[in-house]
RNA sequence: GCACCAUUAGCUCAGUCGGUAGAGCAACUGACUCUUAAUCAGUAGGUCCAGGGUUCGAAUCCCUGAUGGUGUACCA
């Protein structure tokens, strides 16, 4: 034995009764001659929607499909499979009379899996199965591997989620979720694009990782042996092109954030970030139920929507109330009352509220109570406004306030999706912003925004009043297609490597 | 990070009290000229996640680890 063929000997005894059957019909048909892997291109002249959708005018008219053979009905003289495309499965109907005993013998011997192109005519079967009659066909591609089992499909989620292609082979509502989500995205484009706002590309990779609260990943630029970061968020350089005279831009991308990982949380994850000069907050709510009501229209027949099993009704206009409103509601406690810090620890103590730590300002103490009691009760959608200065670093001052700022997020399903602020464009406020947060960072979170210079300058130089939001993509998606996990709408979820 | 649960044939899953490893689909052989989870007869297919331990004997009990799921923490 050469070593070559001790090596593919070795191969072989690794592999399945099925999968040694099917590489040997693979090499049975090259040692013929016929090897598929040698097919370049063929003519679809239908998918298999169209057959059936045009079924009135194709009728015994020929067409020419390719796809996937999903099943086998042999009946002895004659057979049944399915094929399946892009567009969905049609059936296949061979007959030996048809194809020849040759041929029909070779038909009968593919695999479910295996890849095919089929000539023959459209014709509706003695059980009314719109059909096509194969007169001819080759095999485009040989399967080497079984599929998971026709009827209960892929279920186990880890390989669903490392071996997406055969979920999607198999499991039409993965399909349906991820070509959703497609929709969803480009519905959003548009509605942005048809508001002139430019859509536009900023760096992944920061020297800074600014614009929210967040731990970044780290890597190495090796020729300027410089650190730098994936980005967090990339409000900082959209702003900067709202001072540079793009009055709307917006950008869909990746964000990165080096933290743990749960059914709404995965590390990478896709935002959608947009400015607009001249409005303000009330101006992105106005935007944000535009938006999020064309998504929800351009996929789902109806406003009234069920989350896992919770009725939610996206008809606008959604709910608007303050935070300061949401505590005094569903934790009884009215901040208005509430002075400053040490008041608002007296009412803490008295109230046994739980997790307070004694460094917490009345404007954190107002965003824990929220957390705490209020946000789970935010079921329908809900613009939550006005949140405390401490956590709203980039954010401009609301006028005649107790250290409030012009935020809001969108909850539904108890559940945030959208951020907006009327941006702060004043650089000595946001200067001194940063200064705060430097304070926090070196006391040990390792969350507060680090200061951007170079934003500051940019904003030296004057940015217009802007109102700024965010909506996180999977998760519109998530509740759009009633999907329980963010790995549900990612098509390749951070998964751990199998060693 | 912590807790709980899961991991058995290519896939979906059973496996009782610790006593020879089971089914359906898929595969293989055969029958069958309109089936559609085709049907019928037969055959083959196992590192019971990995490694230790207890035991006369472990898929089953114990420990450690791996991967996943759920919850929780962190994370606006």
């Amino acid at each position: 034995m050469t070593n070559d063929q001790q090596v593919a000997a070795a191969a072989a005894s690794d592999l399945s009764d099925q999968e040694r059957i099917r590489l040997e019909k693979l090499e049975a048909l090259q040692a013929a001659g016929e090897d598929p892997y040698l097919i370049t291109k063929c003519d679809v002249s239908h998918h298999a929607q169209e057959v059936i959708n045009d079924f009135d005018e194709l009728e015994e008219k020929t067409v020419t499909v390719a796809g996937r053979l999903m099943s086998k009905r042999g009946m002895g003289k004659v057979g049944f499979s399915d094929l399946q495309d892009t567009t969905g499965r049609i059936q296949i109907f061979s007959k030996i009379d048809v194809l020849g005993a040759e041929d029909y013998e070779k038909w009968q011997s593919l695999d479910i899996g295996d890849l095919v192109w089929i000539e023959g005519q459209v014709f509706r079967t003695n059980r009314g199965e719109i059909s096509i009659r194969n007169t001819g066909w080759l095999l485009l591609s040989k399967s080497l591997r079984p599929l998971p089992e026709k009827f209960h499909g892929l279920r186990d989620t880890d390989t669903r989620y490392r071996k997406r292609y055969l979920d999607l082979i198999m499991n039409p509502d993965v399909r349906d979720t991820f070509i959703k989500r497609s929709i969803i995205i480009q519905t959003i484009r548009q509605e942005l694009m048809d508001r002139d706002f430019l859509e536009v590309e900023t760096p992944q990779l920061n020297t800074v990782a600014g614009g929210a609260s967040a731990k970044p990943f780290v890597t190495h630029h090796n020729a300027l042996d410089l650190d730098l970061f994936l980005r967090i968020s990339p409000e900082l350089y959209l702003k900067r092109l709202i001072v540079g005279g793009f009055e709307r831009v917006f950008e869909i991308g990746r964000n990165f954030r080096n933290e743990g990982m749960s059914t709404k949380h995965n590390p990478e994850f896709t935002m959608m970030e947009l400015y607009q000069a001249y409005t303000d907050y009330h101006g992105m709510m106005d935007l944000t139920e535009d938006l999020v009501v064309s998504a929800a229209r351009a996929v789902l027949d109806d406003l009234q929507i069920t989350y896992q099993g919770v009725e939610i009704d996206l008809n606008p206009p959604f709910r608007r109330m303050t935070m300061l409103d949401a505590v005094k509601e569903y934790a009884g406690i009215d901040f208005r009352e509430i002075e400053d810090d040490a008041d608002a620890h007296r009412v803490m103590a008295e109230r046994v509220v739980p997790d307070v730590l004694p460094e917490m300002s009345r404007g954190e103490l107002l965003n824990h109570c929220f957390e705490l009691y209020a946000e789970e009760k935010l079921v329908q959608p809900t613009f939550l406004m006005d949140y405390p200065i401490e956590i709203s670093p980039l954010t401009k001052r609301k006028p005649d306030s107790n250290g409030l700022v012009e935020r809001f997020e969108l909850f539904i399903g108890g559940r945030e999706y959208g951020n907006a602020y009327s941006e702060l464009n004043d650089p000595i406020d946001q200067k001194e912003r940063f200064a705060d947060q430097m304070k926090k960072h070196e006391a040990g979170d390792e969350e507060a925004q680090l200061p951007d210079e170079d934003f500051v300058e940019a904003l030296e130089y004057g940015m217009p009043p802007t109102g700024g939001l965010g909506i996180g993509i999977d998760r519109l998606v998530m509740l759009l297609t009633d999907s329980g996990s963010i790995r549900d709408v990612l098509l390749f979820p951070t998964m751990r490597p199998l060693t």
